[in-house]
DNA sequence: TATGAATGAGCGTTCATTCAT
DNA sequence: GATGAATGAACGCTCATTCAT
């Protein structure tokens, strides 16, 4: 299955990611989306075996793209700080410009759908970044302190700022961007 | 006459926080939770107009008495510093303590309910939070950017500390408070 | 029972007419009526048994005040058609005076509460009616067709009057009415 | 694909009518007509969006059908008082033999959908009538009155004669429709 | 008598999913 | 493979009526 039109598939998916950003994983109604993309709602069983199966696809989909861009996005050659200031903006940039996946993902881990993920894709996820910031530990530069801290702490502000910029609250310009990643940085270094 | 019985009118909000925190808004049926709290649906709609109304009841519940537990938490007397951290450990665990409410509260906010309070409600909340960073910027003791800014650093790592704590990632200790405190307060401080 | 009040009697009376002639029978709520006339809708049904019993009494009080004002309104002493006349303008006038309560009336006809209704009532109505128009063929004045024709003649012709005047398609003047009565008369007379 | 039956459909109409002309358009129940037509309530929403699409549609139809019918019934040729009668006597037949269909268009008339019609269906039906009365007012045959009133009284006099031959209070023969005929006709002639 | 509390039986509607061609 | 037809299981809500004080 899940063969043909590939127009179509892409389509299914572009609108699902859309409607999920919009009104959640409940918003989604079969017959909508099939009406969306210009296909009769059994047809769309013919590409997905049922709801679950579109989301989960599509949520295996995204994280598998994430975790290899995460992989590309790290320069070695970079000093810690640096390089770490560039993965971290990378993902505030990503985030904006692809707010709808994100929208997804953040929906994603938050609803049952999630715990059904094998457990292979969940953890696949944060295997680089933990990489990096055990090289900041060893290198003095970071505090001492669990990484699910400092990974929370990196995170959660890499959330507030791209909220702030997608509410109109902060421009998306190298001064304020400078200024976030200081803030980060002041709270996680030793 | 019969007499009402104060009893339900608890269960009915207990339960819809449970639900709320759980599987959502979407995830309360009516008819369930009548059945939870021992009362016929019909009489469910006697207590409450319908499931908006039940919904924005608790909602507006919740804000005010969270909004006057953010008035009485503020120690005046304290040092700028001393005053802030009080506050926000207050919060860390008040969040903990009040999970189920937090997360309808925090729920409420991405809903279409949210829109629907009335604005008197939603400015409430606000007012207190600000006049505290504003005094700790006119002691010259945090950055001296924008209150939003510094506000979404402060809410955004007290939720991942709540979020830790919760996960069981981390214990609620003296030192760890103390540790995420020093780093939210090394990110704002000038 | 149905003793206490005789405001609110008449008040229930009063807004049930009013909200039957708006949105007919099912639009009467018997909570909505009880809150109309400030009772509690448990006292309402001190007042009548059931919602049945509420429009029944109501239908037999409406249909036993229409016969007693047929037999007052005819005068003995005049020429049969100028009887007829006057009694036909009559009820043109009262029709219209008491929408209403005919609304009320012409509803119950058509609805399952007639067939309830019992015979000793429903038989009333119509008897002095019919011994004005035998008094109208013994005189050679009126066709010589079954009664039920004539009458139905009367009565339609009456109804379409009403209603032109109420909608406002036609004026309640002497003229109007002079040549409405003419026109049934014309229908009728041998 | 499944062929779809279109029996159903029919027999979907044909149930309406026969239960609105019955008990009204609150009498009719989703379930109860799925069930009357061997449909499972679901399926009947996929024929007709909800019960307002499903009781405007046949409401469209119908006075669609009817406006037709009016127009092919007219036969130019004929003298005026023959051309009305037989008109006339078309519809008191034509009343007779579509009681449902009659009655359902009496109390769509009265009913909150009316007034959802869109105007180009309510207009058209009016028409043709018309004509035919100033045709009849220009040779001098009709009172000179506005053709409100006249068609008023036509339509009456037609109403209760229906109502007399269903209810058994007369027989269909050419003599009464003749006599019943002349009365109107002596009512509106001038 | 008066009334707030409580309820069962229904109703219109939605939606993921399956059937049959 | 593609699709129109069909469906069961819910869900939110209403309302006449009864209960219990």
């Amino acid at each position: 299955m899940r063969v043909k039109d590939e127009t179509k598939q892409l389509a299914i998916v572009e609108n699902t990611l859309c409607v999920v950003s919009e009104k959640g994983f409940a918003g989604v109604k079969m017959a909508d989306l099939a009406k969306r993309v210009g296909l009769s709602v059994s047809t769309l069983y013919v590409y997905y075996k049922n709801k679950e199966d579109l989301i989960m696809s599509i949520a295996v989909d995204l994280i598998e793209r994430e975790s290899q861009r995460s992989e590309q996005e790290i320069v070695e050659a970079l000093p810690f700080k640096l390089k770490l200031k560039t993965v971290w903006l990378f993902w505030v940039n990503f985030s904006i410009n692809h707010r709808k996946e994100m929208s997804f993902l953040e929906q994603l881990k938050k609803s049952p759908y999630y715990g059904k993920l094998p457990n292979s894709v969940k953890e696949r996820k944060s295997k680089l970044s933990t990489a990096l910031i055990d090289q900041g530990k060893k290198e003095g530069l970071l505090k001492n302190v669990d990484n699910d801290i400092l990974m929370a702490i990196l995170i959660a502000v890499m959330g507030e700022t791209v909220k702030l910029i997608i509410h109109d609250k902060m421009e998306l310009s190298q001064n304020n961007m400078d200024l976030m990643f200081s803030m980060v940085w002041d709270a996680i270094k030793s």
